[in-house]
DNA sequence: TTAATTTTCGACTCATCGTTCGAATATTAA
DNA sequence: TTAATATTCGAACGATGAGTCGAAAATTAA
């Protein structure tokens, strides 16, 4: 028997404590600014050892990405499975997105930001990306064949509920983020329920 | 006379030209995966010849940033002064800032995406965005003491009207770009005046 | 214990890229 | 024209940093 169970639980681990470290460097440096000395001091192996869990520096940042899309997913689909109709649902999609990102606020900064500077070709990650937008924009479609948005084209409302969603959880100060109340105020506000007048 | 007026002009058209050409690169590779090698290509020139212009890679950036927010803050400055109450004035400084992102498509997304990776000390164009974010902070301050807006912290709303608008320009499809209409029915939509009730 | 295997890393290589040098070319002034 | 000045750029320099190598240390298996 070759290796245990434990140590590939170890192997793991410490391929975390690196893709932790890189985060860190990634945020603050971005890309192509992060070396990986930088990243070996920080995630506190040498350099040389990084390249023992990962190929290349492209690799451990795709690998911050597939994993963080890939449990981000994870924790929206039973949310998705609810099925308590488009608004009730759209809202608690956001909200757990905004959970998410109170978690492991570095994170997800990254998440969204990371792909504008991305070049290379399709990335797993990706996959993730598009079921969780398609699903949003399926979900306002819904909501506003169904009145219970306001009736703005979906393409639009998509866009901006996208971005009025980054402001609040991705512009939140470290130190007080916006708060689940805050959101779920704001978009009730905001996203005015037409068919309770 | 050493130099004559149309040789500053001639000088401040070659600096703009490899603002533009630096522009697209830096859009495309950010700032370290930017080479100047690329960039003397993309305008035109030797790369020695930039920096005959210029002292270093990061001084061009910087300048990109500089005009850029310069420009911007000069066009809203009109719209500002008019003064026709927060609410009004509010959606008009948006529109202009839209205006302004639909000429020069490349030039908004990096105004407001390249501050994030920028580490080195105080830029000069710190102070045009600080104004204008001023500008705006006030003008949901007062529209909201005169009920020209929800009743929701000020704060809050800023960070999720920029957001909102970010989405609203930024993420508009190059070809299709979002029009002037659109953004003002769906500000007047989602930001209700509940005093016109 | 000893041999096999896994993990670690210091030291090196090699390519890239920011920046400089110095000389060539073009422009302007006299 | 000639001298001064302004502009251009090919080629070289030096630093940095991604990735490799080979051997040491640590762990596991016998």
């Amino acid at each position: 028997m070759s290796v245990s169970q434990r140590q590939l639980e170890e192997r793991q681990m410490r391929q975390e404590r690196i893709l932790t470290g890189a985060l860190e460097v990634f945020k603050s440096k971005g890309l192509e600014g992060a070396t990986m000395d930088e990243i070996a001091t920080e995630s506190g192996f040498g350099k040389a050892t990084l390249y023992y869990y990962f190929h290349s520096k492209e690799e451990v940042f795709a690998a911050i990405l597939e994993n963080g899309w890939k449990d981000l997913w994870a924790s929206l689909e039973p949310v998705i499975a609810g099925d308590e109709g488009p608004r009730k649902t759209f809202i608690n999609v956001l909200l757990k997105i905004a959970e998410n990102a109170r978690n492991r606020p570095g994170l997800f900064e990254f998440l969204f930001n990371a792909p504008k500077v991305i070049t290379f070709e399709e990335q797993p990650w990706k996959r993730y990306q598009n079921r969780m937008y398609g699903t949003i924009q399926g979900l306002l479609e819904d909501g506003i064949k169904a009145s219970e948005f306001p009736n703005i084209n979906p393409q639009l409302l998509f866009k901006a509920m996208g971005g009025l969603f980054m402001g609040l959880v991705l512009m939140g100060d470290r130190k007080e983020p916006v708060s689940e109340k805050d959101v779920e105020d704001l978009l009730n506000q905001l996203i005015t329920n037409p068919a309770q007048k």
